[in-house]
DNA sequence: GAATACGATTCCGTAGAACGGAATTCGAAA
DNA sequence: TTTCGAATTCCGTTCTACGGAATCGTATTC
């Protein structure tokens, strides 16, 4: 496997300190299935030299960022990694308004409800609640990661960008896109921003995974930050019908009452 | 409020790459209640100069470690680091096998069952069960850190360490101990080992908060790293005896089981 | 609208931190 | 014991990160 972070340090970017660059590239390279990584492994991963790899997975381990298996001498991500996240949400206010208004939504439309912010070319989601009843459905969960480009939460976060981000964004995404990929892609947005013009609403039926519908709308606060609030679930369960009379409705009246805290 | 980060860098130690240290250091001085902070507020906290300050935020803005409040010129943790904390949750196996049989302990005692890892001188809690019927509980979230020096948790912790970094940890909790408090906190570590020895179990009968019991058990992994697991709960419905006879046995035969996986 | 004040950012000469190729050490396996 | 792969350390060099001072930007006051 060769490079393929997207964190990969960018010594392009002016004022952009260098180690601090890698010793964060080092964590990310830790992906869902890899509990340890050796520093020749992390080395790949980053395109780093071995030596700085060493020092770098030093430094983490000291601070807390890593854990070091001293049998295997491979290292994990560190419990600190952890209670920064928990530094992040328990600040968010927004959270503890939204809890109560998305839980309600998800029990009485039997669908997911998730909160989400931008990262690179990805939503994170801050929260998420699904249907009390209906322990089936997927579980996402809090800081998991999804594609904006396919995605209803990403295409309403482009809606909800002041029009110079969005530019800039789109060509990120563009560039990160394969080529025969991106017509299709395009296409997705475009009709994005042509559903939240006429009806307030981004919907997916079927482009991020087959079979999972969902809309979403932006959020935008006060601070000027941006985000998305989803509602979505299998398509059986959830025709773009009932999306967008029933739960659509409701959902754009949950974010505008969350905008205003 | 002047410098009282335990992350302090720390000059002293051979090959740890500052710039590094420094920008995690930005990021640990958000606390909670601190959803901004400025550059000057930044540099209180962590001790640097603003210039260096001012250069760590903008790197950690770009990749996403930050986000900027243009209205205000202020910083919040961004989404980065909560994908940070979900990429180590997911790569935890423990946790699968460890869920059920927390909760089931959790509801059919009453109890807050949690499972926490050591960070620096605290305990994170990794996962944490309430009993489905008890909601008022009080509500501990993944991320969140505790002292180890009065908790049955850290006390469970040391319990399980090698002798030498037993060691090391305590004269690290002494040091960062206040003179007048060392008697007490000595006494609950030496207490934790007695009681550890002749039980199995280690304790915290208002230690950690005034009408809070709770037993712990640490757990000793395979590649040789060391958790703790947690029961605890009010003191009025959780008496010691309880604890020690009823619930303390489940607790240490879930610790052996989560050992072996 | 000018003046003031406060904080963020940039400048720039300097020191020394981080770098990385090569050598060495470590640890596991044969 | 030898061998091999990986991690670490060494060390001369370079250029990064540094930080005090100057500048800029913005909000506030008169």
């Amino acid at each position: 496997m060769g490079i393929e972070n997207e964190t990969i340090v960018n010594d392009k970017d002016p004022q952009v300190i260098t180690a601090l660059a890698r010793g964060l590239s080092v964590l990310r390279c830790f992906r869902q299935g890899d509990r340890f990584l050796g520093n020749q492994e992390i080395a790949e991963r980053t395109g780093l030299p071995k030596a700085t790899v060493s020092r770098l997975t030093q430094t983490l381990t000291v601070l807390g960022y890593l854990d070091r298996s001293k049998r295997f001498n491979q290292y994990s991500l560190g419990a600190a990694v952890l209670s920064l996240g928990y530094s992040m949400l328990g600040n968010m206010d927004i959270l503890k308004s939204a809890r109560p208004l998305m839980q309600e939504l998800a029990d009485n439309s039997e669908a997911s409800v998730s909160l989400a912010a931008r990262d690179g070319l990805h939503m994170v989601y801050l929260e998420n609640c699904v249907a009390s009843a209906n322990m089936i459905a997927l579980r996402i969960d809090v800081g998991a990661r999804t594609r904006i480009a396919n995605t209803a939460m990403g295409r309403a976060l482009l809606c909800g960008l002041p029009k110079d981000d969005r530019d800039v964004l789109i060509a990120q995404i563009r560039k990160a896109t394969p080529k025969g990929e991106w017509a299709q892609i395009k296409a997705g947005i475009e009709q994005g921003a042509i559903d939240y013009q006429e009806r307030g609403l981004c919907f997916s039926l079927g482009d991020w995974r087959e079979n999972v519908n969902s809309i979403a709308v932006p959020l935008t606060h006060a601070d000027g930050s941006v985000q998305a609030l989803n509602c979505g679930g299998p398509a059986w369960q959830l025709s773009a019908e009932k999306l967008e009379n029933d739960i659509g409705p409701r959902l754009v009246e949950i974010g505008r009452r969350l905008e205003n805290i």
